[in-house]
DNA sequence: GGGCGGTCCCGAACGAAGTTCGGCGCAGCG
DNA sequence: CGCTGCGCCGAACTTCGTTCGGGACCGCCC
């Protein structure tokens, strides 16, 4: 994990579809050598996938929230039963599992509003180990979509 | 946006760096007409960009929090310079503007503990338009990378 | 009913890209 | 000084992206 592969993975998040030729000229290399590259950044893991980013709207998913919920007992089988079965809800984009005051933390989007007040009424509050949860609108989400890797020597970045 | 166009965004979901034909062979249709839909989805702003996924530890990132914020006065000045601030910092992954208890979810990405105790003392704490904030350690997190369309017609799903 | 325009899809052709592989240069080491 | 291993390169071959002309289907209007 070099410098070299610091640059491809940077272009890979910028635009997964570019040419291997694209990024291969804009690191330096030959796109052999590029293609080589990337491949073993996959192969190791460093890269997980290439994934389309799909505007929500045009899904009939113009409403997100973020739903915080509390499950009890805090128990390891509650816990993995009621993430899987998070899992297999359309609404559900993402599942947080937290420490905290909270246990978990749910990333839905949905046609509306009603269609948010129906599934924390029928998909949530049904389910007796959810012992409170607590909706909060989302007006805006901003994602990053590239992420430099952090120095790993360094002391923590310090005030100023 | 037929059922064709929603079969092309899932497997572009799935993984965005098939070749176009393998696509045409799977939905059905011939390349240059899954290539011409490809292009007008993106025109269209349907999909939005194509994006690599990468593992978070590759990067030096190994431990995650969502850290609530919560602003004052809540005028749209402080929440928009804010916003922007924490767009600069390298560990914010991803911010969501809600409504509810809390103005801010900050999802953050660092190297260690202390390095999210410091992202906390040193850049959130010092702000003087923060006034007060709540942090959750992520144990896990799940993300749906294909994402299907909700019926748009539809009541809402309701129970069972 | 027949002609007409529009829309969508297909297949061929061409240039560009992915993929493989043999060889070269270089650094490290004995 | 030579040997070895590693990484990079460039050429050859296959596959793919991209364009474009033509044809099928459908609704519309005369």
């Amino acid at each position: 994990m070099d410098e070299l592969d610091s640059a491809i993975v940077r272009h890979l998040q910028e635009d997964a579809r570019q040419s291997n030729r694209d990024i291969a000229r804009k690191v330096g290399i030959a796109p052999s050598t590029c293609l080589e590259r990337t491949r073993l950044l996959r192969e190791r893991g460093v890269i997980r996938g290439y994934h389309a980013d799909i505007d929500l709207p045009s899904l009939n998913r113009g409403v997100q929230a973020i739903v915080s919920a509390q499950v009890r007992p805090l128990s390891r089988v509650v816990i993995d039963a009621f993430q899987r079965s998070l899992g297999e809800l359309p609404e559900v984009m993402s599942v947080f599992v937290t420490a905290g005051s909270d246990d978990f933390l749910i990333h839905v989007s949905v046609r509306d509003i009603d269609h948010l007040h129906a599934f924390l009424a029928d998909r949530l509050a049904v389910r007796k180990e959810v012992v409170g949860f607590r909706s909060s609108i989302i007006f805006r989400h901003i994602h990053r979509t590239v992420l430099e890797p952090l120095p790993d020597n360094g002391k923590s970045p310090g005030p100023r």
